[in-house]
DNA sequence: CGGGTGTTTGATGTCATTCAACTTACGTGG
DNA sequence: CCACGTAAGTTGAATGACATCAAACACCCG
């Protein structure tokens, strides 16, 4: 796993002998504001939601990590209010965990984890700095085909069929919009740029094409750079 | 300066000695997609304006830089395309840069400075995720009320008198949103909260007002944790 | 087969953008 | 110091995008 390469032995060893494992149920609570101390995760087989709620009730998906991602190093320096947010397994999970104490010590001790963690900390901010323009800049339609862009990732042919990420109210959720308008968006995208649905099952005639209606409100021109945080299911 | 607390006294005088100094007039470009190498840059006085365009022209603003702030760190690993980033003094200006080369020989190089990298790269990354937040289900009004809430600072009194941090245009872009949508956002306030508005000058006569207005659509309750990233404009 | 969940579709309302007209503020040169 | 020109800010009307609510539909699982 990256984020422990060329980290010394005596982290590692620290690490094994003071991580736990777990295992929850799909749908299960893995963390919320009513516990004692969130963690720093690391999940290993399954994925997880992490999300917050305004006090209306509506939900953010902060992230959602796939295997071997890892959540809560923020919290290292108590950045961040970690009573806000909430984690549930999007399905049968295994996950491991580190108090932030340990994780603290080791990032302060240990240069080559700060130095790893630093890199993928700039990594996710170029992540919520594209999802920050897309929200003020693109539509539903132009939002779905830049993931969707992202996820098929610069197919061989011309063409290319996939499944989507995560279901679609899941989806519609990670988007900021509402499941009618990635239902809408979505056959929008079918009139616009001939993109097939089939169920879960998507397919893209033509990447230039779809590319053409999606790109001209951003900042990076297609192909652009993987910053989709979207990683294959377990 | 924090960033470079505790750091080795090596470090200090590698940076001291290959530091540059700049002026700028304001309203001049410091760089754009067409400069050379994008260096690192620390404001020393007035404000610099970060921001990047969509294919269409439309401008996102990234950051907005005040005296002792500074830019260019996530480029060390090249994690961003650093092409399509522009960034124009917003006042008359004084910075210094580093090139990127040096700055990543000493983050790699002086755990302090790395760990102190780290911090702020955290908070950058909680100030987007509150972006991404409010830009997903806030108002316009809300938006812009949380910024007043956040620039006022938990006043003494009841009420409080302040000068908007930008003037109207630029904040509006900064809010993503359009400079009529401000207008009228500023005058909804005025009709729901009794803020009073003249010129750049701005009266909030109940925070608590204020709040129970702008804070039910937020995951924060106010007083929230001021990661406003603006500063005190020189 | 029946019920529940997830998805689609239509009608309607709200909010932000767009475009245009107008007002205000500000800096420059006469 | 005033007059002018330009930029910035405001306001109104029309349009467009998304949310909301309600109903219909599809699909899966027991």
């Amino acid at each position: 796993m990256s984020l422990f390469q060329q980290v010394s032995t005596n982290s590692l060893k620290k690490i094994s002998s003071t991580a736990k494992k777990h295992k929850y149920k799909k749908g299960s609570t893995i963390f919320n504001g009513h516990s004692h101390e969130l963690p720093f995760l690391i999940v290993t087989q399954g994925s997880v939601k992490i999300f917050k709620e305004s006090a209306e009730g509506e939900e953010i998906i902060v992230d959602i990590l796939a295997s071997w991602q890892y959540y809560g190093e923020q919290f290292v320096f108590n950045i961040s209010d970690n009573e806000i947010y909430t984690g549930i397994a999007l399905s049968d999970l295994s996950l491991i965990t580190l108090p932030l104490s340990l994780l603290k010590q080791l990032v302060i001790g240990d240069h080559q984890l700060a130095i790893n963690f630093l890199k993928t900390s700039f990594e996710k901010k170029e992540q919520l700095e594209m999802e920050v323009e897309h929200l003020a800049i693109q539509n539903a339609a132009q939002r779905l085909g830049c993931l969707l862009l992202r996820t098929c990732k610069l197919a061989t042919g011309k063409g290319i069929t996939f499944p989507l990420p995560y279901d679609k109210s899941l989806l519609a959720t990670r988007l900021g919009m509402r499941a009618e308008t990635l239902s809408r968006a979505l056959s929008k995208l079918n009139r616009n740029c001939a993109l097939s649905i089939t169920g879960q099952e998507i397919g893209i005639p033509d990447i230039e094409e779809l590319s053409r209606y999606v790109c001209q409100h951003c900042s990076k021109l297609f192909p652009c750079k993987d910053i989709t945080g979207i990683k294959k299911q377990s």
